[in-house]
DNA sequence: ACAAAAGTGTTGGATTTACACCCATGA
DNA sequence: TCATGGGTGTAAATCCAACACTTTTGT
């Protein structure tokens, strides 16, 4: 046989899935949804959609991150986000057993994004209610009665594991502050993201003794109590050598 | 409109692309093959094939490996390869521009391979010819008169960056390894990998230093010449801590 | 004897960590 | 004045690049 004769592929249902990822309140918290209908109805889940038959992947993940959450992204080309112009969106990666749908073939391409501490999410589409979850108690081990549906929790757990790898060797972690962010506030992304406690001057003369990672605005503020702290916006570094390092469990 | 009525969504072709790593005469190589149709008929290729109704994706790509070069992969779900057992395979990304087949549309789930030093590939499927190419060449800044079909330029090009950054903190390099290696042809390995010479003593103490990685056989061999050497099979640790630093360019 | 590759020892410099200490604000 | 977080200095431990040197084979 031929396998490119067009009238005899198989045909699937190509979807995007999104975990959307951002620090609240210390935790890490990711963007679920309710579901309205049946299967896994009642259930959360991660908010997705299919793919158009006239968008690339990233386009549709754009887009349906725009339904859910009024979130805006840089253009997907762009690895970084450009200082101040919104949240990180990458592939993460694609899942497509033949079982994961009870009713059809679907093949998801799940996207990682990563936001700065948004307002409480609006709901849309085929949900009826829409939170930020704390990643703890979707993935936590007792997680049988919180249980998200279809496959989401594999593709949750592998889109937490890529955040916690990334921002030791990126600059990424600066995709959950806002625009402009004191090293106080870089440091309890970190801290909130791998669930550890970091010391604040070896910190802070580590991310600003890396050149291009952090830029200074000039401005100050005393938002978190204390003596005033700098202000800062993401420089043009992606890549951080030498590297963050996690400490040992 | 519900995104989930089932004769409402627009059907893709599924396919996964292959790209098939191995170290050859000190360069590192992959598995191109001949297009015998159009589009791109007569251009290189990398391998791959329609994901069927009842597989999944790493399952889709195991296939197509084995009929293209007969070649064997591990159970996939395990990220490392076990001693001698065969190549290793994970998921690399997803391609789904809308314009990337001229036929129709297709999302194609590549898959990323890394194999030891294999005899000559076998042409089979839609190929009627199979080659080990430098990716030098198909990657080259003069690309232009070699260059892939579809976008499976870019496709190489990121399995290859993969495997590069891959190797840095992971085990993953004894996969380009026969199942007993010494620490120079592990050395070599790195060596084509990153095109760059590494120092033997410093290179053989890191591996030997790093609990896990390289278990003593008892052998020894004499085949590179020289005083005969330890044989070594791969460990059970996969993650590299310290990891292995890619010296800077 | 010589070349080639394997493997060990040593050293100076860089990096990391732990923690003492001072600074600038709000309450 | 005190509590709070921001920020700098410093010394010990650790890690790493460079390279001198020894070992064991084939020719």
């Amino acid at each position: 046989m031929s396998p490119y004769d067009p009238s005899a592929f198989p045909p699937f249902a190509v979807t995007v899935d999104l975990v959307v990822l951002t620090v609240r309140r210390h935790a890490l918290c990711t963007l679920a949804v309710r579901r309205g209908e049946p299967p896994f109805q009642g259930r959360w889940a991660l908010p997705g959609g299919f793919v158009r038959p006239d968008e690339d992947l990233a386009g549709a993940a754009a887009r349906e991150l725009v339904e859910e959450t009024g979130l805006c992204v840089q253009d997907p080309g762009t690895p970084a986000p450009a200082p101040g112009t919104g949240a990180h969106l990458e592939q993460l990666a694609t899942y497509g057993d033949p079982k994961r749908d009870p009713r059809m073939r679907v093949v998801s391409v799940a996207h990682l994004v990563l936001a700065p501490d948004l307002p409480a999410p609006r709901a849309g589409g085929d949900a009826n209610s829409a939170r930020w979850a704390p990643v703890e108690t979707l993935l936590g081990p007792e997680g049988e009665a919180s249980a998200l549906a279809f496959d989401h929790a594999q593709i949750l757990a592998d889109g937490v594991e890529r955040a916690r790898s990334k921002i030791e060797y990126s600059s990424l972690a600066t995709a959950f502050c806002p625009p402009e962010f004191t090293v106080g506030e870089l440091r309890r992304v970190y801290e909130a993201v791998w669930a550890v406690a970091l010391d604040p001057r070896n910190f802070h003369r580590k991310v600003t003794g890396t050149p291009g990672f952090l830029v200074p605005t000039g401005g100050t503020t005393t938002r978190q109590g204390g003596r005033p702290a700098q202000l800062f916006r993401a420089g043009g570094a992606t890549l951080l050598n030498p590297p963050m390092l996690r400490p040992e469990v």
